[in-house]
DNA sequence: TGGCGTAATGCAACACTATTGCATTTGCCC
DNA sequence: GGGCAAATGCAATAGTGTTGCATTACGCCA
């Protein structure tokens, strides 16, 4: 099942409308390569002939964040799609520094550990963030 | 010695000039106990009568980043001093995500693993960024 | 210790990013 | 197909970040 499709039946399961800005919004951000900002996406929605408000855009990335459906990459300042709808966990980031592509994987073993240090340091521990940079195997 | 000597000490070495305005956001970050935006910078130091432009702020910081001096705290959008100035490789944090306090640590063997994910993946891995957000022991 | 050259700062202007409140529209259920 | 609540669009505004250029002041050297 598409990511699009996928969202949209999260959606309805959890009581959410399917409107034509939050389609318009997941077909934009699957589409995309690499991260995109809220104004890329309004963009990328001109593009095809059709206009967004950048504050409709905004709040529905901030739904499909917290659905985590999407994801923002912080040192880009742009959102991607979930690449692992299906697994859960922590996620995280292959960030290429020079073409901004990106590769989304998830590590138990890293979450544990994560997790271990936080708890010795006094921590309770929720979310573990790791976007590790370098350059791809195109950019190399 | 303190984080601001410290820091005096290596922009001296490196042919930096130590001047009115980059001493004022040394002290300001030495003060701060969580991450701080070049605004808030602005208005600590305004607190003491003095005025600094945001951009040379944003110019500053620029620098002391570069010369690891501060981290950005991607996940708050501020500055921290460096808490571990002579500790070379990785530098990670815990960030409560109630009050914004701040633990630095390192951990090589995080910083192995991550590097044999990477180039797993086909990635030439430079710099990791990990960021776990939680509650600290007294928010807890 | 004072003058000089250059790095650093301040200012102005601007572009991008993000948030709030409120009137209007639209998707969904019956 | 109609009604209602959720969602959107609009307006206004605040915050964040960048560039170019004129002016200032740090640090070197005489």
């Amino acid at each position: 099942m598409s990511f699009v499709d996928y969202s949209i039946r999260v959606l309805r399961s959890k009581g959410y409308k399917v409107t034509g800005p939050r389609r318009e919004v997941l077909e934009a951000v699957e589409r995309a390569t690499e991260p995109v900002s809220p104004y890329d996406i309004g963009r990328m929605v001109q593009q095809r002939g059709r206009h967004l408000d950048h504050v409709t855009i905004y709040r529905v990335l901030g739904l499909l964040c917290s659905l985590n459906l999407v994801h923002k990459v912080l040192s880009r300042g742009g959102f991607v799609k979930c690449g692992l709808l299906n697994e859960p966990g922590c996620h995280r980031f292959l960030v290429c520094r020079q073409c901004g592509v990106l590769q989304e994987f998830t590590d138990e073993g890293l979450c544990y550990q994560e997790s271990q240090i936080a708890r010795r340091m006094g921590f309770q521990p929720e979310h573990h963030l790791t976007e590790s940079s370098g350059l791809c195997r195109r950019c190399r």
